[in-house]
DNA sequence: CCCTAATTTTGCGGACCACGCACTTTTTTG
DNA sequence: CAAAAAAGTGCGTGGTCCGCAAAATTAGGG
């Protein structure tokens, strides 16, 4: 590993932040291995060598655990925005905010799709998932709105609610088929967003026809 | 009550929709006494008359039971959708169909606000709040994809995804305020949606400024 | 009307998890 | 280096979820 930067933390906090990613790396490494259902709090505990107990300390579940991810991902994206120039039109910001963001990290690695397909079957994990997006969500309202310049409240965090959507449908879209690749897939999403949709508001049913096949209400998600 | 039709499905089918209606129903006005940390499974398996294991043959958590009846809020809006005019711009389509559901029960009982804004900040439940969105999100996918006469899929994800956005914005901002209704606010939120957020997009920063508030990567959602 | 098969409900038991509390260990500070 | 603050740990409690197999309920012929 390189140097780390001198402590400019407290000793006591960089432990701290240690510990949650390690636990949060722990747990998703299991996860994809055995699946969720298959990793006890026990087993997470002990692959960072801690206690059961202090697993609870950080992490209220192992799901939060798993997603806590979904969130430390976006952790740049508040400082990503803010630093874009002075004249930018918002949409433009916040799109170049968020691929900057994204881009950091590269594409998703492509060997675990599988995995990563069957980890978000588990329900639980997937309103873990929402959960994580969301508290994304709200911080970026907020800084969409420091940044917009006071703008109406409400309309910022439909910005920020909207922009999430995007993220989270190119991720779904990345994982559930085999050859799309993520960046591209999310910044056409953000455009069409930016834009009203153009790219579905053109077409009008041609023929309702019959009906094809039909989700119902229940479980499935993806 | 007016006299129910007749029978159309089997007994047992109706018993059992029946159940699980009642089981919803009665977590939801538990939650909303004595707040959901307060209510077990078995309190709502006896409201209702029934083995607490019971229970969980209709919902895996009592989360789910509260968070059902935001799906059959929806179950209609499939229609609702199709049934729209053919050469009708599909945004004012999708419009009329999700606020002709919301009006079918009229504006939400002002009366519990307070007790729905505590219920909300519970953390699991707010999981399954989200899960249950996705899941209308889901169908109402579909639907757009059909009405949209196949046009491109994700897509029609992105504005199914969008929309349900706009609803649990309208809906937060409702139960969070004291005074704003919320049928207008929803109106309103999806017109800016169908025109890429005009609203915002005027407003550049006027100065970056000191820091106000910062909400922090943790837990508070609303 | 009754009998049989399918379906639901239920009780039991096990695995696990979240969390409060008190105690020990570690880090910080003066 | 001692005292205070904070984090880690062990234990006990109450609760959730779910598989399994027995009991109760319903459906559909004879």
């Amino acid at each position: 590993m390189p140097p780390e930067e001198p402590p400019k933390l407290t000793l006591r906090e960089r432990k701290k932040r240690e510990a949650r990613r390690a636990l949060a790396q722990a747990a998703l490494r299991l996860s994809m291995d055995r699946g969720l259902e298959n990793v006890r709090v026990e087993d997470i505990a002990a692959e960072v060598g801690v206690s059961p107990r202090t697993f609870n300390n950080y992490f209220s579940s192992k799901e939060q655990a798993v997603c806590s991810m979904v969130v430390d991902r976006h952790e740049g994206m508040r400082e990503a925005l803010l630093a874009r120039p002075e004249g930018e039109p918002l949409w433009e910001s916040v799109k170049q905010a968020v691929v900057e963001q994204y881009s950091r990290e590269g594409e998703p690695d492509r060997a675990y799709v599988a995995r990563i397909r069957e980890l978000m079957g588990q329900l639980m994990l997937r309103g873990e998932f929402l959960n994580a997006h969301a508290a994304v969500e709200r911080v970026l309202a907020e800084t969409i709105a420091k940044r917009a310049g006071g703008a109406d409240h409400l309309l910022c965090r439909l910005m920020a609610s909207t922009v999430e959507s995007a993220v989270r449908v190119a991720f779904v879209n990345w994982f559930m088929t085999e050859g799309e690749p993520f960046l591209p897939t999310l910044e056409r999403l953000l455009d069409e967003l930016a834009a009203g949709m153009p790219g579905l508001t053109g077409g009008t049913a041609p023929s309702p026809g019959p009906n094809t096949t039909t989700t119902s209400l229940g479980e499935p998600l993806c």
